[in-house]
DNA sequence: GATGAATGAGACTTCATTCAT
DNA sequence: CATGAATGAAGTCTCATTCAT
């Protein structure tokens, strides 16, 4: 069952669908083309998927686990709750910055897919968010910042960042993604009341 | 040419498009659907619009201009440039808060339609983030607020409220749309150095 | 019911359909073209005629009769009977090599229009052929030639012409259509025991 | 890759678009009756043929093969220029009255199919006049028969029995297509200066 | 008489999913 | 386990024909 074979296609076929839904939407990707892209027949492809869905599904969740682990590395090389914050938006900003098809997952396809998605991606977005909530929480509890509703200023930075990554996705600007962040990051700490320091280095402390 | 008559079905097929392309999503809407919501015949619609397609991006437009008239309208009846940036935001929420299946289509919809309909969006997006950025520009030029990059503050104030938007389509939270605005300004306005004094009261002077 | 106006009308539109279908065939030949290229609308093609393929049959109705009577003519301004077949011949050939679109219609657009159209060139095709095979009865009676079965005898002619012009039609060779029949009309003549004299010149005595 | 099944339906599926062309003609087949009449699923056939036309083309590809090769068997058991160009006209003859569906495939719906099918017919024409006039060829060069234009004679013999076969196909006369032979044989003879022998026995000697 | 809008049947094609080998 | 062939539902689009104005 778990032979390593077995797990190395499982994986093969993940990484084929990543190429493939990122490159024609979720709709208009072919379990064909994921087939062939990962050197497998269509058929092999569902002895280890159910359906389509399926697929999608256990791509997102992969890449949700790998890039909530990388998050939260980034926030362990750091105390302060404000670096650690920082540390988790430039994680994102970098991740996708380098993996671009990642970042269309996340941010264009797995919208479009359909109702049965927008359940799973309001759980996926709010996790993001919550790990933003969390610093923000605790620094209003360590007294860095004055109380502010941290739900919504969650969301805020996330959305921001979203759109900036969005505005990058469509538009190619600008040309480096993490370019942007510089100047999105003074925005984001004025708007909690703090005054923007330099930006920090983020995994390096 | 015109025939009112025509004229009307035109627009009947849009409103039906809105309705089925925001509770479908553009692939699982079909023709049909939209052709029996609309009363008319699948050969009717044909004969408005070239292809389904067009008709998505048709009525894209339609609800662009409509939504940007009622910004513009929003603006203008205000002077200083922050309560104008204000009362866009607020206009932007109110709508969608009143019409679930525009946010919808704006949000969800128009990005995971395919590839074609990106640089569409990408237009779109950049114009109602234009919008904001005008505001904050004479902001400035007045010496309300200090120099700031607008570009990304336009587009963090819009991605901000966006992410705002969509969590609560997906989870239905908060349940007026209208209240998530109390706790975002206050952030907008510090984000750009402003002490966040009380919220304008929209579109009344 | 025949005014003039309506006669023209009529016309207009026969003309109108010659062009559209010998352009698209009879399939791909849309009512709407044929009404636009006849500068009329597509209810006003409906008027005059009762439906596509009537439009069809009555051209070729028209083109027929006006064929024949050049060919009677030509026909009319010989006595030998085998200068006679002569003249009608090479009629066919000039009014084709003249009206490309024309010789479509014929042999091509006329075959594949479907079923119904079998039998009625079946019957057009008999009748050109009827031509030929009066005259060549006619040279046996007044023992120009030796019997021959001239049924054949005027079907081979006729065909051999046909070859012709279609490989004219889709090859484009020879440039001018006329220059064929100089090679061809020695075969023909010789097919029926006749020593070929000169080429006749035609419509003129 | 080609299972022996999958090699069959291919083979199942020409054979059943044979039967449905020809009854129907190119526009009014629908791949739906190929399906049935082929046992297999409107999928199926695309699963072997990328679209229509293409279906056609192969079968019109195959059907010309099959016949060229009949042609040339006959061709070879015959060392008379002559008596081989008899044994080409007489094979088509044969096969069309055995195979009316065939004879419909190429005399008429193979015209009417569209314009795309122009050139490939002009191709296939040419290829069964070339047989034909490399035979004439040869007799010239044997002193058989006198110099010719072998171009055009190829064509009006290859037209004459086109004309004749479809007569034979819109008329149903006469009864037996190889009848006709009899009348016809004697026309392409004399039309090369040669004086009509008694009819070749065919592929015998 | 004429126009252009509307209808609706039907065509081709795609593709997720299943299954025999 | 894997493959590639097969299925069949569903979708987009075309167009001859009809009809209200």
């Amino acid at each position: 069952m778990t032979q390593p074979r077995s797990v190395e296609r499982h994986q093969r076929i993940l990484d084929a669908a990543l190429r493939v839904f990122s490159r024609r939407g979720y709709h208009d990707a072919s379990v064909d083309e994921i087939a062939g892209s990962s050197g497998t027949s269509k058929g092999g492809v569902y002895f280890h998927f159910p359906n389509k869905e399926t697929i999608f599904l256990s791509l997102l969740d992969r890449s949700t686990s790998r890039l909530l682990e990388k998050i939260d590395a980034a926030i362990a090389s750091h105390d302060d709750p404000i670096a650690r914050a920082d540390a988790a938006l430039l994680t994102v900003l970098r991740v996708f910055g380098k993996h671009r098809s990642l970042a269309r997952l996340f941010m264009v396809e797995a919208l479009g897919a359909g109702r049965e998605f927008h359940r799973r991606m309001a759980e996926v977005r709010a996790r993001f968010a919550g790990v933003i909530k969390e610093q923000l929480d605790q620094a209003i509890e360590q007294g860095v910042i004055a109380p502010v509703d941290t739900e919504i200023a969650a969301r805020a930075w996330f959305g921001a960042l979203n759109e900036i990554i969005t505005a990058w996705l469509f538009a190619g600007r600008p040309e480096r993604l993490e370019d942007a962040y510089a100047a999105l990051r003074p925005l984001l700490m004025r708007s909690v009341g703090l005054a923007p320091a330099a930006a920090s280095s983020g995994s390096r402390p």
